[in-house]
DNA sequence: AATGCCGGGAG
DNA sequence: CTCCCGGCATT
């Protein structure tokens, strides 16, 4: 009701009267240089008092209040309040006396201002303003320690934690599917032993950020387990897809997604996906272009790449950890568990509801970059394909996990077609992919998938049929998983908002100061 | 607490 | 449209 965003326009550079300083009388004309309200929604009807800081002649920065200056805008220079109050003016021993000389004083509170062209005075919260010339510095640290995560015998007692929590989520509600974590047994064979064989624990420092801590009590299925009674029934919702298969769509040949017991498939509601520890092998393979190398220790491929590819020097020490990014870590399973998971859509809570819109436009480009040559790891992204096929159970004889360490900025699932003919980095995919046959699945921290042999041709990715089927997928899915899934991680980036901050809201782009989907930085 | 931004709402 | 803001998801 009241008045609507009040004062918009802006002052700034406007030149303005003020008081005297030294109060012999004489105006002084100042240029403003920042303006600032105080007390803004609250008290709406109240008095809202701007100050604005100018810019004197002689050079010296004082504040004064909407009454104080005289400014030019608005009705020629004599439109200045000026009340007497000359409280603001610091300068000088001078006295203050008064100064009214500036001919008109309007005693009205002016309510708006509003200079003549049309530019808007940046009101905001902040009560202190900063003026264009000063500029704040901010000193940021360019060195910090990252101590090394050090997690250990902890993750003993986070299974029991976990076992606990589980079981208590068990009790509550009868969606989730748990998961016997299995304590006793697991550990021997867990991944990370394997891993730490390495100088230094390898696996633990730079990926894991999020393995073994799961904030919630999330509900995990544990593929290997044969089967729990309970997991049974609840699994049912989530095999549906065979059903699903019968869409109008244009496919006949659908495969009945997940495969098998796979049941164990596992889902992982929570965006944190669970290792699987079985008995496998960790592996470090070099991703570089025409390099396979696998060597069994971080520490081993790190020097690899960092010496080999990235011709470094030897300095070990001074990894900057690029060379995170060109290796990854391979899980072999020797056993016949698989760490399935089901990637999946925005899911809708409501699962067999068939409307799954294909969640985004993926980029279903099937081609790397081609030529990319491994430099700057900063765009990198991996292309990725929007379907993930189902793949029937054939037989896995080994099954790679592959795991990539750093969740850099890891959108959506990725799939890789492992399938004979694929072209782009033919070389690559070469080093990549296992064998043919066989399913892998890698999962970065969050967004696990998996892949499989058979590859659904990119280039069509209209099925529409078989993306819901997937979809369907989902099974308890607190509102939380979505994170991973829904894709919307969020850009990165600072926008505007971010960038030039409250006080220069009118350097945002005008989306972003709609409150709008900056388009100046687009992620 | 701060950001980013969708979904609405008012001229 | 343009200009804004409530409110929510994220960080
Ligand atoms: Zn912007």
């Amino acid at each position: 009701m009241h008045t609507r965003r009040l004062v918009k326009r802006s002052v700034l550079g406007s030149r303005v009267y003020a008081p005297s300083p030294t109060g012999d009388g004489a105006p002084v004309t100042g240029v403003v240089q920042a303006v600032k309200q105080e007390n803004r929604d609250l008290s709406a009807a109240g008095a809202r008092r701007s100050v604005y800081t100018v810019l004197m002649q002689d050079g010296s920065l004082k504040e004064f209040s909407e009454e104080e200056i005289a400014s030019g805008f608005n009705h020629t220079a004599a439109k200045g309040p000026l009340k007497s109050s000359l409280k603001q003016s610091s300068s000088n021993g001078a006295p203050d006396g008064q100064k009214v000389e500036g001919s008109c004083l309007s005693p009205e509170p002016a309510e708006e201002q509003r200079s003549t062209d049309g530019k808007r005075v940046s009101r905001d919260s902040d009560t202190r303003s900063v003026s264009l010339l000063e500029q704040k510095r901010k000193v940021v640290s360019s060195s910090i320690d990252v101590p090394h995560a050090r997690r250990s015998e902890e993750e003993v007692d986070m299974d029991k934690v976990t076992a606990a929590m589980v079981l208590t989520s068990l009790s509550t509600s009868p969606l989730v599917r748990s998961p016997p974590v299995r304590v006793s047994e697991g550990l021997s064979g867990s991944w990370k032993d394997n891993g730490s064989a390495g100088p230094f624990t390898p696996s633990s420092n730079s990926s894991s950020g999020g393995y073994w801590s799961w904030s919630a009590p999330s509900d995990q299925s544990n593929p290997s387990t044969p089967s729990p009674p309970l997991s049974a029934d609840s699994f049912k919702p989530f095999r549906v897809p065979s059903l699903g298969g019968v869409g109008p769509g244009p496919a006949g040949p659908e495969d009945p997604i997940l495969d098998e017991q796979d049941g164990s498939s596992l889902l992982f509601d929570e965006p944190i996906p669970r290792k699987r520890k079985n008995s496998m092998k960790v592996m470090f393979k070099c991703l570089w272009k025409n390099c396979g190398k696998v060597l069994s220790t971080a520490a081993g491929i790190q020097r690899h790449i960092r010496t080999i590819h990235l011709g470094r020097n030897c300095d070990s020490d001074l990894s900057d950890g690029e060379e995170d990014f060109y290796y990854t870590e391979i899980k072999l399973n020797t056993d016949s568990v698989a760490d399935g998971l089901s990637s999946l859509s925005p899911a809708s809570p409501s699962v067999l509801s068939p409307p799954p819109p294909p969640p985004s436009p993926l980029p279903s480009v099937s081609q790397l970059p081609d030529s990319h040559k491994p430099t700057q790891p900063s765009d990198t992204k991996e292309p990725h394909t929007g379907g993930t096929t189902p793949l029937s159970r054939s037989a896995p004889s080994a099954l790679y996990l592959i795991h990539t360490d750093h969740a850099y900025q890891a959108t959506a699932p990725v799939s890789i077609p492992s399938s004979s003919n694929n072209n782009s980095a033919g070389s690559a995919s070469t080093s990549f992919t296992p064998t043919n046959s066989s399913s892998f699945s890698i999962s970065w921290q969050s967004p696990p998938v998996t892949f499989t042999g058979t590859t659904v041709s990119p280039s069509k990715s209209q099925g529409f049929g078989d993306q819901r089927s997937q979809t369907i997928a989902v099974l308890s899915s607190p509102p939380r998983a979505t994170a991973a899934l829904s894709r919307k991680v969020r850009g990165e980036g600072k926008k505007c908002r971010k960038v030039y901050g409250m006080e220069n809201r009118d350097m945002w782009c005008t989306a972003c100061r709609w409150k709008k989907a900056c388009q100046r930085f687009t992620d």
